[in-house]
RNA sequence: GGAGAAAUGGCAGAGUGGUCGAAUGCGGCAGUCUUGAAAACUGUUGAGGGUCACACCUCCGGGGGUUCGAAUCCCUCUUUCUCCGCCA
């Protein structure tokens, strides 16, 4: 959510930063500044008619005590009045207040300057790549063939036990599964980020916390019995540890990494895209969460961009980063880079990672904030990566390092796996 | 799941109808003292709205009610603790 204060002082900056994500805000951003105007004079309204309430009260309680019942009685009637009016501009109050609310939360995040303008992927500028495209033999298979004819995963049984999108990992393939989580967890805990386990189900106000209510909530598995969401990304549970948190300058940089399982519902395309481990209804992910000051945050998030690469790069896996346009950018981010695995027998380019900074735009819906030097509350910066997702590193893994009788295991992988190859 | 108790500032803990945004202690911050630190002493120390700055307003788990007036009384929800039951 974009601060009050910043739309009121930059709005003009902020409707031309806004049409990099090909949005018009500027009718928008007027209803925002009319109702956040009518709301401060309702305000003022209301707290003159309780200043007025509260003077009435103390003298009708010393006239109580000096014995003067009948005066009191008399300035009782004035305060009846004055209650009906409070209680007017009461309700006026919230309801402009929630108008302004909904209409705040209608407003994506300011992209940064460096965003470039565009409409969707095909726009996202290519920045980086490293890593060479293995050759394959003749008769190399997708990942959703190696997984059967290695026996390692299984998507029908998947089916039967819950629906599509929710594949049982079997034998070496279960195995090498977790094999990537606990090395990505070493790799994070070693770069400095604090590991923690949280919980995979989050209250409706965490979902507001981080952007995904109330606009996404049918990404979101939703359970009415007890009014909870499975997460969509560990980010959430990890993110919301921070809501209504005031920090010392002192506590920064605070950095957590964790392991959870993802639940998305998509309902998304059909076909060769979402075959196989391309998209999933429950996949891992190795989440990294930083809350920093705002005059470290990008370096921050260039620091998140090097270590993915570095955990690529140990991989040796062909891969690219990519900088989103506008158009692709998240409805709270402010600046994401996108990493992906080149899949070598789909041909394409396959997302593992997305690294964001959100600067003000969730701290500000959480209530995130430190005490400058004078004192003073600010809102932090918070910033997510994955590092990694894993259900396209594996498919880069098991399409890449296929030979003809058997699929190789990354170096760094084997002391994790207990073997060196699938076959 | 059943029975009872409780929820107050960073923490602990007073406060049972007006003078309470809230005693006191601890912690934090600043100062005095000290070569420096500790100790001691002094001062200061919740959040939000509003204002040029004051004034002023709101908040004592959430919501509603009684009253001229609520941290304090009533209803309700949530959470926590104790006991019993069940259980990985």
């Amino acid at each position: 959510m974009l601060q009050l204060n910043a739309i009121r002082e930059n709005k003009d900056a902020i409707i031309e930063a806004l049409k990099k994500r090909n949005l018009d805000a500027a009718s928008l951003i007027a209803t925002v500044l009319d109702l956040d105007e009518k709301r401060r004079s309702l305000q003022t309204n209301l707290d003159n008619t309780l200043a007025e309430s509260n003077r009435l009260s103390k003298e009708i309680g010393a006239l109580y005590k000096t014995g003067k019942a009948q005066e009191a009685n008399a300035l009782k009637e004035e305060t009846a009045n004055l209650k009906e009016v409070s209680k007017q501009l009461t309700d006026d109050l919230n309801d402009t207040a929630t108008a302004l609310q909904n209409a705040l939360y209608q407003i994506p995040n300011v992209p940064h300057d460096s965003v470039p303008a565009g409409k969707s992927e095909e726009d996202n500028e290519e920045v980086y790549k490293e890593g060479t495209v293995p050759v394959l033999f003749d008769g190399a298979l997708p990942h959703w063939e190696l997984a059967k004819k290695y026996d390692i995963i299984d998507f029908e049984l998947g089916v039967k036990i819950a629906g599509a999108g929710f594949p049982v990992y079997k034998g070496k393939g279960a195995r090498l599964q977790r094999a990537l989580i606990n090395y990505f967890l070493d790799k994070n805990t070693a770069a400095g980020y604090n590991e923690i386990q949280v919980p995979h189900v989050v209250n409706e106000a965490s979902g507001y916390g981080t952007g995904q209510l109330p606009d996404k909530e049918g990404q979101m598995y939703y359970m009415p019995a007890d009014d909870l969401y499975m997460i969509p990304t560990a980010e959430v549970p990890v993110t919301n540890i921070f809501r209504d948190v005031i920090l010392n300058e002192k506590d920064f940089p605070i950095t957590h990494t964790a392991y959870t399982p993802c639940f998305r519902r998509e309902a998304g395309s059909y076909g060769a895209h979402v075959r196989g481990l391309n998209r999933l209804h429950q996949f891992d992910k190795v989440e990294i969460v930083r809350v920093e000051h705002p005059d470290k945050s990008y370096e921050a998030l260039n620091g998140m961009v090097e270590h993915v690469k570095d955990i690529l790069r140990e991989l040796k896996l062909p891969y690219r980063i990519l900088r989103l346009c506008g158009g692709d950018l998240g409805f709270t981010s402010a600046l994401t880079f996108d990493f992906e695995v080149f899949s070598t027998a789909q041909d394409r380019w396959l997302e593992i990672s997305s690294v964001s900074n959100f600067e003000t735009f969730q701290a500000n819906r959480l209530k995130l904030r430190y005490k400058d030097e004078e004192g003073k509350s600010q809102l932090a910066h918070t910033l997510n990566g994955s590092s990694l997702a894993l259900p396209r590193v594996l498919a880069g893994i098991l399409e890449n390092y296929q030979t003809e009788d058997g699929i190789r295991i990354p170096e760094v992988l084997i002391p994790y796996c207990g073997f060196d190859r699938i076959d």
